[in-house]
DNA sequence: CTGGACTCTCCCCTTCGGGGAGGGTCCAGA
DNA sequence: TCTGGACCCTCCCCGAAGGGGAGAGTCCAG
């Protein structure tokens, strides 16, 4: 019995399907241990059973085909032990993502307490050390965290004390395209510039702003309720949307306790509002 | 203002990417408020900005669209929070599946007790009542949980006390391919007949088997050793591979209690085993 | 030698969008 | 009234991880 084992054997020892079989040997996963070349039949050993089984289990852990490939090239077990650690991260974050989307479903269905309180302003230009690049959408996240980080280390370095909470710019291709142009920033007077931190100047803006309270899991339905009002009220929007983050994750672990401004540039337009129809332009 | 609200300029509203918008429309998830007939631009209203919110909450969840749909299209609460409950529910089964893959990982890589012992002997005849069925191979906890509990059922009513543990014949293709037969049983003196039970004879055969310790797992791993084991005895598989649930769920909780002996059926070939090549047939 | 079981490759399908081409539409400013 | 740029349309392809199935070749025991 040295030809080796059909993939029908091997497919019942491993409970692997056979088409998963071929699709990890195409994949480069799981190489059968002799493909004859005639016939293109596989042949896999039993010494190769421990290893599909590895690939097994990392499959229900959802890990992508060539992350588990790259695993399994990788023969030093600490650089292993990483590898896989990540992953778990990867899958505590989703599980932390998970757990938010359902908080935030409950706030969404109960009856809502509304009260949104909107205001208009102008905003004078300010001074601030800014972090900006163009990012994936779904990378938004993580790029805030990194740019804060540099943000807050270059700001320790070059000794400058904030003069204001941060907040960021944010393009709204950002949400209606893929990607789009972030800006994070924290003002200081004197902005260095170090690494991907750099002086900038917020510009002067007629804002119409409101304040999300709470985690930022639900913080669409406040752009939602914003959005709702800058159309009632006939207002354009021109630029990219604003937040400052008044109390955030770097003021209280609180959640329920941060508070998020965020202002649209707008201006007028000569239409008229839709809920103070009355009040027509002269 | 009253055109409505472009594809757009909703998108900046809701988060939601103008891609995904009109994905949602062709759907039929969220319909425009008006679709222009000459042109085909889309406009929306106000009213479906909480719409989309609700939308893109579920999504967040892993919800499918199909199942979105549904549970928009229901506007009873009582209906609506049982399909909501339902798939909370997949999550926190998705949830433990993690966890207990996890699990199985760590013992996967872990130095391996191994000390597998393997025996082999002819079964006589068994009466049982079962219940059979072709499953899919995704199916097959959810079936195989319906089927027990009906057995149990029908046995309570019919006052049959099990005369054996419960067990179950599971076909080789239901590995290898996606779909195979499935019988689970338990055996009794008289079995009765009774919607899907109906008496079964679990034919003689004669078995290599082993017994699995703990949770099912990573019951593939001890499939693996004895299918290593059948291989190398040059044995050949005939039929389904057999389960007897010595120790289960039904008799202690604590899973690491758990004993289940698979046995497969086989036979003796020509060629020579491959550990005791000294010991070629006569 | 033959029939049935097994295996091969190839192509299409699924979900939920993203990328991009090619072309039409809207609207404000000139 | 025209025009340019922003916006929108449809249509097609792509990805991940396989499943379904067709059509054809292979293996092996009787």
């Amino acid at each position: 019995m040295d030809t080796g084992l059909t993939i029908g054997e091997f497919s019942r020892i491993t409970h692997l399907s056979i088409k998963t079989l071929r699709r990890y040997h195409e994949a480069g996963l799981l190489q059968p241990a002799r493909v004859d070349r005639q016939t293109g039949y596989r042949y896999y050993i039993l010494d190769q059973v421990p290893t599909a089984q590895v690939i097994h289990r990392f499959r229900e852990l959802d890990m992508p085909l060539r992350e588990v490939g790259e695993l399994l090239a990788v023969t030093d077990p600490d650089a292993r032990a990483a590898v896989i650690a990540q992953h778990l991260q990867r899958l505590e974050n989703q599980l932390d993502q998970t757990k938010a989307a359902v908080v935030a479903l409950r706030r969404l269905l109960d009856p809502q307490p509304a009260a949104l309180r909107v205001q208009r302003w102008r905003t004078e230009a300010t001074t601030v050390a800014a972090v900006r690049g163009v990012v994936d959408r779904t990378h938004i996240l993580r790029w805030y965290a990194e740019a804060m980080q540099e943000l807050d280390s270059v700001l320790a370095v070059a000794g400058e004390a904030p003069t204001g909470p941060p907040g960021g710019l944010y393009d709204n291709e950002l949400f209606s395209d893929e990607r789009g142009t972030m800006v994070v920033y924290i003002p200081v007077a004197r902005p260095p510039r170090s690494g991907e931190v750099e002086p900038f100047v917020i510009p002067a803006a007629e804002l119409t702003t409101t304040t999300h309270a709470g985690p930022h899991d639900d913080i669409d339905v406040t752009y939602g309720a914003l959005g709702t009002y800058v159309k009632q009220q006939a207002l354009e929007v021109a630029g990219p949307v604003r937040e400052i983050y008044r109390l955030g994750p770097r003021d209280t672990t609180d959640s329920s306790r941060w508070r998020t401004e965020i202002g649209w540039p707008t201006f007028q337009t000569v239409a008229d509002p839709v809920v103070n129809a009355g009040q027509a332009p002269s």
